[in-house]
DNA sequence: GATATCACTTGTAAAAAGCAAGTGAATTTT
DNA sequence: AAAATTCACTTGCTTTTTACAAGTGATATC
């Protein structure tokens, strides 16, 4: 009936950033935002890892409440709400591509990871500058590019 | 009887992330060995957020099955063991200073370890590589500086 | 009007985390 | 050298989360 269970509230930086989003789910779903332009409930329950429906109810309420993401009706569709990254969401996109950058590494990645990989080191900022740009487009109801 | 559960294996990069530390503890011990130079159980065990004993011999070993941190005798005590960061696990400073970089924007930082986040946008090269020869030197037994 | 879609909720089982106590080997104390 | 302590865990049990399956209510489409 709550959200992610206990918080370890240290004062400690990397401690919050694994209360707000060191679980399993909770990445992937920030993940699906802000490279895939995902933002329905229905698209990030069938995103390819099978998070449970229950779940992602979850996790969405816990990331909404902590202020990384916000929820607004579809104006074109009275059943759908669209979820969007706010400024504190966007702003994870470090950490996604550091974490991408880590993984890239120690695990094969196919053409479409290798090119963001690689975007990754030669523009990192130009990168960054069009991940938030997407979402806000997004956000305001545009076409992203 | 087993690590920590389910893989999302789906070649995604951010899912391996999640997958190797995606949980509420193991970034926290990744911490510790990076930032304070801890690498005893016991160091563990008493470093601030409480964990249980039987989650940290999960965690421990499991990173170390997935080759991030690398367990030794302590020479100077049959009964210890020192517990050290690979090359992998020492690559993921720049996620752990990401995480810290992103959290200082939403918490108030105490001095200690506002001076971290200042050394991360005035210094972070500088900083990894820093870390990079204090993970280095307790590896091959010195003192850090 | 019937059927499908969307965003969930509810119930229950399985898994993981949390808690307390215990074990065995090495070390220190007496 | 026997006893007490430390260290790194393990074991057993309870509580909390996660996973799975099915169901609900409000649109929207056929």
């Amino acid at each position: 009936m709550s959200d992610q269970g206990k918080k370890h509230r240290t004062g400690c930086l990397v401690a919050y950033g694994v209360d707000t989003f060191g679980d399993r789910w909770t990445l992937l779903v920030i993940r699906d935002m802000l490279l895939h332009g995902r933002k329905t409930y229905g698209e990030f329950l069938t995103a390819g890892e099978d998070i449970a429906t229950n779940v992602l109810a979850l996790r969405l309420k816990h990331l909404e409440a902590e202020g990384v993401i916000e929820k607004t009706r579809d104006p074109d569709n009275r059943r759908s709400f669209i979820y969007n990254l706010t400024e504190k969401g966007l702003a994870l996109a470090p950490v996604i591509l550091e974490i991408a950058r880590w993984s890239g590494k120690y695990i094969e990645a196919d053409e479409g990871r290798q090119s963001l990989l690689d975007r990754i080191e030669e523009d990192r900022d130009g990168l960054l500058a069009d991940l938030a740009r997407r979402a806000k487009a997004q956000k305001s109801g545009r076409q992203n590019a």
